[in-house]
DNA sequence: TCGATAGTTCGGTGGCGGCCGAAGGATAGC
DNA sequence: GCTATCCTTCGGCCGCCACCGAACTATCGA
């Protein structure tokens, strides 16, 4: 293969509007889902689908399972620079400001949002890192925590129904949960569902109607601090 | 129009390989008449006028009309910028076996080019390198260098016209632009410009026709080792 | 075990665009 | 004027590829 040949391989994939929509979307610096992406695009998820494993063959992006979901990111800095100068060309100014609108249009998503059905964005990994840190949980493999005796002490002061978490013997009981804003994992699967449980029934956290966004109550901010250790 | 389809447009005009042939030949930074530039993509006198005028429309391309002959040329810097930035993606992308393939076939390509007006290559980076570790420039932001006191008298010196470069101030002075070939960022912008035309004046180096491949004179190597302690 | 959700693969369709032949300027030299 | 050369415009053909519907797989939660 000759470099022309290449040039024109890669900008072709770049050149397609509904892969540039995708690249736009990532120039974020995040990952972001199939189905994130393909709505970004305006296109179908099946059509969504065969675009990733286009780019990634080509290594404009990779891609990392997460249970149900499939996580996509630009595969490097130097990707990330090809299209920052593509987009010069042509006038219009993008990165770093470029975050996508809905990024823009909701910090408090970023800060605290329901993933499934645990705590995620900033309050997530606040909660996460506390535990660690105070050794109530470890890393056990490369996509579980295992609870420690104290953590099982600890949950227990604070309410947290560790036994019922252990009982659903069909669930996972504490997972690593790539955070799609903060870019490391959160603890998820059945523990990580009856903390939120307990942030939820103690009112240190509310839902906000029709949304994954969460409210971090002025109780709950108190509670983070006391009994984590950890401010946000 | 929006950002994104600001992006798919240009880079689309690129993907075609065609007019990728095109704008490789044009990296040489020289005017090019359209039936050389037909002869190289392989189509056409008709097929190239049409990819021409849209290069042109779009503001890659720039025209003169010089008798019955047409010379086109790459419309900017910037655009010989992104077209470089996306040939460092196309180095990635294969496994290293198939890379190194293409890259045998031009090893003086790789040895030292022209990148639009500057010096590009394993040549274009020992300068660059060799003024970095005299302290004759400095990384300056993400993008540029600075050129140090010691800089200015070093290019007065070598008869480097720094004023001249200076004075064009539509254009960046000193910039990083990411080599291709050894994937580390070389200076352009105007004083990379003016760099190359004190080594073409000198006779340290020449261009070879119909191509972006510089031949290093005895001379060059001489004074490459001599005035800025660099062997190639 | 079962339903719901995320993602992929496959097959068929439609439209965009690259290509060339033919014809039509424009310029230079005679 | 005439001719050769360089380039462009026009029209029609053809292939590629983006797209979607349908069906399938994998994972999660109950």
């Amino acid at each position: 293969m000759t470099t022309v040949n290449a040039l024109s391989e890669v900008a072709a994939l770049m050149g397609d509007p509904a892969r540039a929509a995708m690249l736009s979307l990532l120039m974020d610096g995040r990952a972001h889902t199939a189905s994130e992406l393909a709505l970004t695009a305006g296109v179908t998820a099946q059509t969504a689908s065969g675009h990733l494993a286009r780019m990634v063959e080509a290594s404009l992006l990779a891609a990392r399972a997460q249970g149900r979901n499939r996580f996509y990111r630009l595969a490097s800095s130097e990707v990330a620079h090809a299209i920052e100068a593509l987009m010069a060309l042509a006038g219009t100014r993008a990165p770093p400001a470029a975050k996508s609108a809905a990024w823009r249009r909701d910090p408090d998503l970023r800060f605290c949002r329901t993933c499934y059905d645990h705590l995620a964005g900033q309050v997530g990994i606040a909660v996460t890192d506390a535990l660690t840190r105070a050794g109530h949980i470890e890393p056990m493999g490369p996509r579980d925590w295992r609870l420690t005796p104290s953590g099982e002490l600890f949950c227990g002061r604070l309410g947290v129904d560790v036994p019922g978490a252990r009982r659903l013997g069909s669930r996972h009981f504490a997972r690593q949960c790539l955070d799609w804003s903060e870019r490391r994992p959160h603890i998820s699967g059945a523990l990580g569902a009856a903390i939120a449980d307990t942030f939820f029934r103690r009112g240190w956290a509310e839902k906000l109607r029709r949304s994954r966004t969460v409210r971090l109550t002025d109780s709950g901010r108190r509670a983070l601090n006391s009994h984590f250790g950890a401010a946000v």
